[in-house]
DNA sequence: TAGTGTCCCATTGACGCCCATCAATACCCA
DNA sequence: TGGGTATTGATGGGCGTCAATGGGACACTA
């Protein structure tokens, strides 16, 4: 399954066009569709990339709360603004006009990994924000239970 | 599985015939008839399209409520007002009057990927409903339980 | 024969594909 | 271990293809 770690920036040409990371291309590949997804994040002007496995996840996710809710309606404005981003031959996507105008990237774009997926930003973007989420976890003791290894179905309820 | 995510706006030709956009039509094109199912939305005056996989699930979903009961007649009006609607050679629709009616469109259409279907809509009465669900989604800090993966089929019952 | 609904063909504009270049890194060999 | 070379990832730009669109031809029907 996809994993993405790691910062990397590249630049965008005239064509808004942008190079995946060789290492986030090669976490992706193991599809049938050689591309990826992107969504806009609540929190922060920065999109959320992620392969069509764990899209479709999103959207089953979705799936589950009641059909016509509000919950739904709200949250289903996720894959709305979502795009299906295809890879060129040389690995590159090309990030839609929104996508641009909402992060304010324009000459470069960084890529963020999160695990099993990762984030688009605009550099000045992230470096402003970046350093928070660790200060908070730093002050609040953060903890993680672990999930047991070899144990992907772990009873649920 | 069919996976609609983002949004399109295509022009209604004077036939009344619309291009269904691309990405849309190979989600759809698992199943024997080439085509989709629309049927319109309580809460806002614009339709939503599946699949037959899904609009057969739909119709099982209403089986599960009590056979005679309020709730069944008054959600199965959905498949009673629901039509089939064939692609053309082209990869277009033809608006059946009444969704060109309630929905109020004329001139162009609006397709809204919502994950495994999606709706059509005015795009002026869509920006008037849907315009602000992303920044309310934002103010009440939305989250979402993902499934976890490799458990598509999480018990139902 | 008018009306309706398919199917087919033509146009055009955006986008995907291809080729070329550059730079950084990995590799090789003395 | 140093320098030279090969590989490949990132980048730029030209061009062909195809999706979207419009209009006409040909049924079948009422």
């Amino acid at each position: 399954m996809a994993l993405f770690v790691g910062r990397y920036v590249n630049r965008i040409d005239r064509k808004g066009r942008v190079s995946v990371p060789k290492l986030f291309r090669d976490a992706l590949g193991s599809q049938s569709f050689s591309g990826l997804y992107v969504y806009p994040l609540f929190k922060f002007n920065a999109f959320e990339a992620c392969d069509e496995d764990f899209m479709g996840r999103l959207s089953d996710s979705l799936e589950d709360l009641p059909m016509f809710s509000v919950e739904q309606d709200d949250l289903s404005v996720i894959l709305e603004s979502a795009h299906r981003l295809p890879l060129d031959p040389e690995g590159r996507v090309a990030l839609p006009k929104d996508v641009l105008k909402t992060t304010g990237i324009s000459g470069q774009a960084l890529f963020v990994g999160r695990g099993r997926r990762f984030q688009i930003w605009e550099p000045k973007t992230y470096e402003a924000n970046r350093g928070k989420a660790f200060e908070r976890a730093r002050a609040r003791d953060a903890t993680l239970q672990l999930r047991r290894p070899q144990d992907p179905d772990k009873e649920e309820d």
